[in-house]
DNA sequence: ATTATTTTCGCAATCGTTTGCGAATATGAA
DNA sequence: TTCATATTCGCAAACGATTGCGAAAATAAT
């Protein structure tokens, strides 16, 4: 029986409850002899212990909450692979829930997390919410949360973020090292805060060489990256090289890639900001600068910890990108 | 405040505990009077019932156990997606572990599901698990579990499977009907039943046809797929069709194609089992069998509400699959 | 006015575990 | 033997919510 209780087996043994519980904990106040009968028994019968009365009574789950917009996405998928490989070797489980990029659904998460009173809270907020007096809450319950991603302004909150400045620039300034003149560099929605900071600093660093020519697009998701490519790949001028700002993008642009029967690098080059997975299925692979989830995962738990260990001074913190080189430039 | 309790409630209104908790829960016993006092100060200070406390009290804990082999799979995602969906509308929540189809670490994870005492776990047993002794020790927890996709043989449990045959199936058929004569067909690691089952369907519905050549090959990976695709494409004879198993295959094999610079449909075609991500990343978009693991995590929950409203006797569900037309074919 | 009935609420136990404190027993010292 | 100290353990409260049962208060019936 896995339903064994610590009064189970001190019935069976006649002793205390109280007498258990420290036999089980290897407590010096116990003698040796009792400690063994204890433990012999338990192991026999399986006991294991409550998490629901333990945490009642330790006011700790040992759970850590995941919001996130959508599960079925790879970049954060790699985020939560990370996280549980290191909740894991913490004791920590995970509790994921999605937003579907609804402020009301977040609502609706943070209530749950708070009744179930997580021991943290990774969130990724979702492209509308604006109001961030529920998140407030969470810090009146004493959740600790880490932003990651698609992070709020406010800065009284605990931030992880890709390092999007850094690795637009490093795909621009590959773009110029490598003699691109005429350059289609697709964005995502122009509303979210990461889509403005990729543009002004990929264009910043471009605009820089006069003799190159940029034609900037925004695409909302995978069709529009489609269909903006081929509108702009002309047979009178085809642009020398393609930027991608995500996943989404790429995916789009290699469509039509393939529909035009363009071949990489020779007719046209390509450079994305991705995490490595889509760059890999295409041959020859795209050349990509990293924004790795996984990298944010491991750096946000980290944080996560550190914070719980009472280093509760906000921070923003940063990874680093890293070119990855394909044969698609 | 958040953590605002029964008792704090009670003693604000010097009024005992018990009849806060009825009050709240509108029981007929308590007066209209106190009832709106009591919800009223309920409101103001944000009462939010304890969970663990509840937990603790009512043996259930409104939560379901996901364990998959990763979560970085499109498959599995979308399975997870639809659990969750449902979960949501019936007040559950998710707590997902996965086993990287490592046996021990499967082990881990059901401890952590008794210890927590999900109120049920939706399991995808990984390709090495053989000892089923320790899914037996969660019926004797009395947590009900549904098995899906890699499910075991034991028939005294619940199992939520996609329709392979059938899928496989109408794969060779929908083949024998394009008039294919010369295909090639890729499947997974054929240590696994879910590789047997196609293998054994797929080849049955072909080798019908004596004018058919079939060639078969297994791949464990994506790299490996690719590897076997160039392999059995030679200047003097390529096959007209590729069959692949899953996605992992269908990824790899069109790395090749582009490689080789293969044209789709007229140099060769391609019909692939896949849930419809990956086929749609092409162009020509992949003709496809669709196995949906949104469809399966439906299926999976109301099995798993049906299970729990007492309707134990196990039972094995399949999704049925469909034909997807793209332009691979 | 007295009894019967209903309304309204509190006591206390319970879920399973943890822990401070005190008590009983054992061991040692004088 | 007697007192002091260690060793070993149990009592009871606590975490927060729920619920059967009984009691007090209010109302109705006679």
């Amino acid at each position: 029986m896995s339903n064994t209780t610590l009064k189970k087996i001190a019935k069976v043994l006649d002793i205390s409850i109280s007498t258990v519980s420290r036999a089980l904990k290897n407590h010096p106040d116990i003698s040796v002899s009792t400690k063994q009968k204890v433990m012999e028994l338990a192991q026999t019968l399986e006991y294991e212990p409550n998490a629901m009365a333990v945490n009642l009574r330790s006011k700790n789950t040992k759970v850590f909450g995941v919001m996130i917009p959508s599960i079925t996405n790879n970049f954060y998928d790699s985020f939560i692979a990370a996280v549980e490989e290191e909740a894991r070797k913490s004791g920590y489980s995970l509790m994921i829930l999605q937003s579907g990029d609804n402020p009301e659904a977040e609502i609706e998460n943070l209530k749950i997390y708070r009744q179930n009173r997580v021991s943290g809270l990774f969130a990724c907020i979702s492209q509308e919410t604006i109001n961030m007096a529920p998140f407030y809450k969470m810090k009146e319950a004493e959740i600790p949360i880490v932003f990651f991603d698609k992070v709020p302004d406010d800065d009284t909150f605990d931030k992880i973020c890709l390092a999007d400045k850094d690795a637009a620039v490093l795909a621009a300034e590959t773009l110029l090292e490598k003699g691109k003149k005429n350059i289609l560099a697709i964005f995502g929605n122009n509303q979210l805060s990461i889509t403005k900071r990729r543009l002004a600093a990929f264009c910043g660093c471009i605009k820089e060489d006069k003799q190159v020519k940029l034609i900037i697009e925004h695409a909302n998701n995978s069709q529009q990256a489609e269909e903006k490519t081929e509108h702009h790949f002309q047979p009178k001028q085809k642009p020398d090289a393609v930027f991608c700002m995500s996943d989404e993008i790429l995916t789009g642009v290699m469509k039509s890639m393939q529909k035009m029967n363009m071949k990489l690098p020779v007719d046209t080059g390509i450079i994305a900001l991705s995490d490595g997975s889509f760059p890999k299925l295409y041959y020859p692979e795209i050349t990509y600068i990293e924004t790795s989830g996984y990298k944010l995962g491991k750096l946000a738990f980290e944080r996560m910890m550190d914070y719980i260990m009472g280093n509760t001074e906000p921070k923003e913190l940063f990874i680093t990108s890293r070119y990855v080189a394909g044969g698609s430039l």
